[in-house]
DNA sequence: CTTGACCCATACGGTAGCGTATGTTTCAGT
DNA sequence: ACTGAAACATACGCTACCGTATGGGTCAAG
C-alpha cells in the first residue's frame, strides 16, 4: 500500500518549467517549479493539482505520491521561495562589496524587466499572507532579512543608523509599489530620478 | 420568459455590505458591495455567485436577473471602483487646497489602518489587472488620474514639473509598496520619516 | 528470478460552482 | 379582480476539481 513520503523539503534540481521534454520521473522539485510559474502567471488559486499534472504530462497519481494534499505543496513553493530569497540578497549583498554598487544592482533588479517571473511570484505570495498564516510567516522572514542588509548597506553608505533604516524600507516600498503601478504610467525619467534620489548618500 | 435587462451600470445606494437585514428587494448595486467585500478580504477567485447569494440571503435567481453573468459583475465592480477613485482623488486634491496639507492627508489614508478594506481592493484588482484587460484599463484610469493630480499638488509646493512628477510617482509607489511589506517589519518611526522626506518642499 | 520500493496510471465518489429553464410571489396600474 | 412585469426561488445538467483506492510497470538488490 506504499503509503507517501514525508514530501522531501530539499529542492535540488533547477527543473526550469515548462514542457520539457520528461526525462526521468519526477520529484518534489518538479512540482515545485511548474506550481510556482502558474503561481506567477495566474495566482495562487490556479495551481491546482489536475492541471498541474496536465503541464507536467502525467496524472495526479504522481502528486499523491509526492505530496499529501495541496496544502502540501504550497507550503514547499513557500519555504523554497524563502530559502531563495534569503540567499538571493545575501549573495546580492555581502559584507565586502561596494554599497553603493549593491544597491544599484538590487534596484535594477527590481525595475528592468527581465524579473517578471519573480516579481509575480512576490505579489502572489504577499497577497496570499493576507489570508494565509504561513505565507505571512515566509514574507516576514525574508523581508526581516531584505530590510536588516540592505539598511547595513546605507549605513556602509554613510548614514547613521535611524536614516539608513528607514531609507532600506523606502526604497524596499519603492521597488515594489512600482511594480504594482501601470507601466505605461510611468515614465523610465522618473524612475531613474526616483532612484537616484534614493540610493544618493548623505551630503 | 422575462429575460434580464442589460444590467444597470449606474450604482447609486451605499449598501454596505455585510449580513444586514434585508429590507426590500436588491439591485445590481447590492451585489456589487458584497462582491467588492469579497474581493478585498479573499480575493477575486472568491467572488463566485453562489456564495455571494448566500451572504445577500438570497439564491443565484436574483443574481442572473441583475447581471448576465459573473463577467457582468466584475466588469461592474471595476467601473464601481475606476469611478470611486477618480471621484475621492478629485476631492482629496482640489485646486484651492493647501498642497501640503492634502499630500499629508492623501498619505495618512494609506499608511493610517482604517482604510484597509480599500487597500486590500486595490491590490486584489491591480494582481487582476496582470491577466485581465479591463481590470488594467480601469487601473490605467486611475494611475494616470491620482498620478497627475498629485503631481499638480507638488508643482504647487513649488517642485519643478520633472521633479513633481517624479515624487508623484515615488509617493504613490511607496504607499503602495508599503501595505505589502510585514507591518511587523516597519517601525512607524520609519515611515513617518520616510514621508517627512518625501512631502517636504524644495529647499 | 524474485522481491520490494518507487513512481505513476486508472477509476471512483464527492463537492462546489456555473449557467439555464421554469415556476412562484408581490405589487402597480388599470 | 385582472394583468403584466419585477424580483426572486427551485430544480436541473454540466464541468472542474479534490482526495482515495488500487492496480500496474520498472529497476536495483539479493
Amino acid at each position: 500500500m506504499a503509503r507517501p513520503r514525508p514530501a522531501e523539503t530539499k529542492i535540488g534540481s533547477k527543473t526550469s518549467s515548462k514542457t520539457s521534454p520528461r526525462s526521468g520521473p519526477l520529484d518534489a522539485a518538479a512540482w515545485v517549479a511548474v506550481a510556482l510559474d502558474v503561481l506567477a502567471t495566474e495566482g495562487i488559486d490556479a495551481v491546482r493539482v489536475e492541471p498541474l499534472a496536465k503541464a507536467l504530462r502525467v496524472t495526479k497519481g504522481s502528486f499523491y505520491w509526492h505530496f499529501t494534499d495541496r496544502r502540501a505543496l504550497i507550503d514547499a513553493m513557500l519555504a523554497h521561495w524563502a530559502q531563495g530569497r534569503i540567499v538571493a540578497i545575501r549573495e546580492q549583498a555581502p559584507a565586502d562589496s561596494d554599497p553603493a554598487l549593491s544597491l544599484r544592482r538590487l534596484a535594477d533588479l527590481y525595475t528592468k524587466r527581465g524579473n517578471a517571473r519573480g516579481l509575480a511570484i512576490e505579489l502572489a505570495i504577499r497577497a496570499l499572507a493576507h489570508n494565509d498564516e504561513a505565507a505571512a510567516r515566509a514574507v516576514r522572514i525574508v523581508d526581516a532579512e531584505r530590510l536588516q542588509l540592505v539598511a547595513a548597506l546605507f549605513e556602509r553608505l554613510g548614514w547613521p543608523a535611524r536614516e539608513a533604516s528607514a531609507r532600506a524600507m523606502t526604497v524596499y516600498a519603492f521597488l515594489f509599489g512600482q511594480s504594482l503601478l501601470d507601466p505605461k504610467s510611468v515614465s523610465a525619467a522618473d524612475t531613474s530620478l526616483a532612484l537616484d534620489a534614493l540610493l544618493a548618500p548623505p551630503t
